[in-house]
DNA sequence: CAAGACTCCTGACGGC
DNA sequence: TGCCGTCAGGAGTCTT
């Protein structure tokens, strides 16, 4: 699913063709996808807005218009967004769910099968976006704030990882592929991570993230695509995610799945050895 | 505060 | 062949 290294490579894929653009008309077909203010409001703001910014925080892509407003957008599990050019057919009308016209002769559309994405028009980004941790790539995130974070918490590692206030921007499938890479068992408790793991927890994250951007993300599934309709290529090299079975790639133990928080979770029991968490 | 259940959605897939 | 139940997952909300 989109999760940063997704997100990052739609923004950087989009940004020198819609970076000057300005949006002529909007439609929006599916209202819901419309978070706020209403649909016809939505239309009406972005119409005639020149698009100054593209930028990304955790999961979510924003334009920032000269008006000083901004488009803040989540694709959640299935939104991603294209380029349709002057002429062509849009091949997956069926599932546009939003769509900009631009001065260019282009078309910007919003593709959503699942119906979970959401656009919103706000006067600030922080009015379409709940507290976000901050951003694995960022240089605060180090060794040091990892083990003060981990410590602060008495929480599985797992959960605490996909949630949004703590880190912005890991979802179910970099949770997993960095766990294993730092060794740590996902249902292991925060605060009982040694300083060391923690430190390479860290790093893990970083390497994962940083290789997956370069891979232009993953594409395990029908469904993702970089805005230029290439799949990513870092699903050829997922260590767990996906891998229940198959041989670990580090040591050779089989790899298992569990469910922790309703989410399937990949790892390697000689890897990431079990916690004795037990209260 | 932590964590589990439930919800929103649709397409893919296994089973019969 | 075709119908049907189940699953997947980001994140908000409600409950335990």
């Amino acid at each position: 699913m989109p999760e940063l290294p997704e997100v990052e490579t739609m923004v950087r894929q989009l940004r020198p063709r819609l970076v000057g653009r300005t949006v002529t008309s909007a439609a929006v077909h599916w209202p819901r996808t419309v978070a706020r203010p209403s649909a016809r409001r939505f239309r009406e703001g972005v119409s005639g807005r020149r698009i100054e910014a593209l930028g990304r925080r955790g999961k979510y892509f924003l334009f920032d218009f000269d008006d000083g407003r901004s488009l803040v957008g989540h694709l959640r599990m299935s939104g991603r967004l294209f380029l349709v050019e002057p002429g062509e057919q849009d091949r997956r009308a069926e599932h546009t769910r939003a769509s900009f016209d631009l001065d260019d002769g282009r078309r910007l559309v919003f593709v959503d099968v699942r119906k979970f994405g959401r656009l919103a028009l706000v006067r600030r980004p922080e009015e379409a976006m709940p507290a976000l941790g901050p951003e694995p790539l960022s240089p605060e995130l180090d060794g040091a704030w990892m083990a003060t974070a981990l410590r602060s918490r008495r929480r599985m590692l797992k959960p605490l990882l996909l949630d949004q206030s703590f880190l912005a921007g890991l979802g179910n499938i970099y949770v997993d592929e960095s766990l294993h890479r730092a060794g740590l068992h996902p249902l292991r408790l925060s605060d009982r991570v040694p300083r060391a793991k923690a430190e390479a927890l860290a790093a893990a994250i970083r390497e994962v993230l940083t290789a997956a951007i370069e891979a232009d993300g993953s594409s395990f599934d029908t469904f993702y695509r970089t805005p230029e309709g290439q799949p990513g290529r870092f699903q050829d090299t997922f260590m767990v995610y996906g891998r229940h079975g198959k041989p670990c790639r580090t040591c050779g133990a089989t790899i298992r799945r569990i469910v922790v928080g309703q989410r399937g979770t990949h790892l390697c029991p000689r890897c990431q050895s079990a916690p004795r968490n037990r209260r």
